[in-house]
DNA sequence: CTATTTCTTGACGTTCGCGTAAAGGGAAGG
DNA sequence: CCTTCCCTTTACGCGAACGTCAAGAAATAG
């Protein structure tokens, strides 16, 4: 067996181009809880998976405690039938807004293109 | 010739799903300019037209700021070259976002699925 | 004409997602 | 040992996007 790596915090903050502030900001949210070796905090691989997800998050748009939330929803393995139920209808309530915005992001590339290829007419005159 | 159907901000509300702050706020930010009739605001087809356009962009994700500037590149019909440089680049901005957004959400929206694909196993044992 | 909505303009309050000092602790290099 | 980073917590600040009264004007209903 070998020892994980594990990174400090200014190490995550040059990897995934975030501030520190960021970062302890998110453990407070309780998105992420590194490890902590005395009072310095060690992120192990689980964590910089984590971070990614909620970076991807993120960007489509979600806050910050609806990514708690869906990291939440990955977390809890096994659980009650009611539970799971439950699970699963966050899951496709999300599963519908993200739909509803490829369709919306769809039609506003859309309308960007064409309008590019207009000013771009207009251009060549 | 027929007069063009107007809108009172009430009737918007209804229509968009929003409060008539955020219509007020909007048209403080300068996303929308309905007319006047005395003091009382009346909203065209136009104004209506625009206000989708905005809450798109909301659901995209884009911020009142981002929005505004893209409706102003659209109302800019004719100008100069080098002006005209700038639009396109802010465009092709906008369309590279747009295009990592869609990754990913797409990739979200596997995980998902495969989330619930898995729970939806577990449920059935 | 009166009563009831619907509208108007301030102006302060709130949540989110951090930024930005302030003040100090601990490890690492010379 | 001293300096230099890198790290820590605490705490106030800020822009975005409205919410929420307050106080009054104006349109509409009866």
């Amino acid at each position: 067996m070998f020892a994980e790596r594990l990174f400090s915090i200014g190490q995550v903050c040059e990897e995934f181009g975030l501030t520190a502030r960021a970062l302890r900001f998110y453990e407070d949210e309780q998105l992420i809880s590194p490890e902590r070796r005395g009072t310095q905090r060690l992120y192990s691989e689980r964590d910089r998976a984590r971070l990614a997800w909620i970076l991807r998050g993120k960007r489509v748009g979600f806050s910050l405690a609806t990514i708690r939330e869906m990291v939440d929803l990955y977390d809890v393995g096994d659980q009650r039938e009611t539970q799971r139920m439950v699970t699963l209808e966050r899951c496709r309530e999300r599963v519908e807004t993200l739909i509803r915005q490829r369709i919306d992001i769809d039609a506003t590339l859309k309308e960007l293109q064409d309008f590019i290829a207009l000013v771009d007419r207009q251009t060549k005159d």
